[in-house]
DNA sequence: AGCATACTTCGTCGTATAACGAAATGTAGG
DNA sequence: CCTACATTTCGTTATACGACGAAGTATGCT
């Protein structure tokens, strides 16, 4: 029950829904992920954070920046990848999602010079080191079940 | 994306997802949902409001009782059948919903004499004046899109 | 009609959460 | 070392939401 809540709630957030989305294609780094909510670096972080901590997205690392993208893997439950299937298959089709569409394709080119030093496409992201919630941290949320 | 949010936020809180696992096997009037979550008629009215506007539940009515069933047959989105499927699959093996079946049990023997004047179980609920939110209300939601 | 029961709606209160800016941390380059 | 930039953490504020009780509506019974 805990992990469905946990990614659920992440999933109740319209900024949230919408970054799982823009990551499916490419990652991106928080900056990024920044420039195409338009929101504060702070609030985007957190925003990431929560849907790191739901494990619908991983991390990597590389210089300076932070690189996410959707979980994957045998390490991903199914809860989490039914979770992004629906969500895919729910707002795939919705104008907010297409307008996104158009957005981040501009916002990767103008930052191509910028912080694009090694993203990489969804084709491409197969063995890179990859950065989940830690077991310390996932422990928080272990109230004795994470099934 | 307006659906979507609609659906998830009525699955982002525990007691709701409590209900839904509750109304699987057999229809319930508010009472004994009321009974079973132990909270106040208020609440627990407000809460299958919030599934019902989200289209997850029907319900109709008999006499005094509303009676309140998971959303089903052809009127019933992808996006939601989904979802219902995706929570079951997500909380069924957890204590929580393991513990609430007995209690489920509990209730519903206890409470037959009661309201059960004509409750049918999950194979009955066929050819039923059905109550989902009406299109005015739905409207609500309807900021030009509902896709 | 009058009353009891089932349910919903309304107003309130406390907590949860999304947003921000400021400050802390981490990393690369001069 | 010092600066610049990317990201995270912290503290604050405004809003969203779950809980309740009280009042309103609907239905059936005597």
């Amino acid at each position: 029950m805990l992990e469905f809540m946990t990614v659920v709630r992440a999933l109740a957030d319209e900024n949230r829904v919408r970054i799982l989305m823009a990551l499916r294609d490419h990652e991106m780094c928080v900056c990024q992920v920044t420039a195409f909510l338009d929101l504060s670096p702070s609030t985007t972080s957190k925003h990431l954070s929560i849907l790191r901590h739901a494990r619908l997205i991983e991390s990597r690392k590389k210089g300076k920046w932070v690189y996410y993208r959707p979980a994957e893997g045998p390490s991903t439950s199914s809860l989490v990848l039914q979770a992004l299937a629906w969500a895919k298959h729910g707002v795939e089709t919705s104008r907010v999602i297409e307008e996104d569409a158009k957005r981040i394709a501009r916002i990767l080119e103008r930052e191509k010079s910028i912080c694009e030093d090694g993203a990489l496409d969804a084709d491409s992201y197969h063995s890179l080191e990859i950065h989940t919630v830690s077991d310390a941290e996932a422990a928080d949320d272990d109230d004795t079940e994470m099934q």
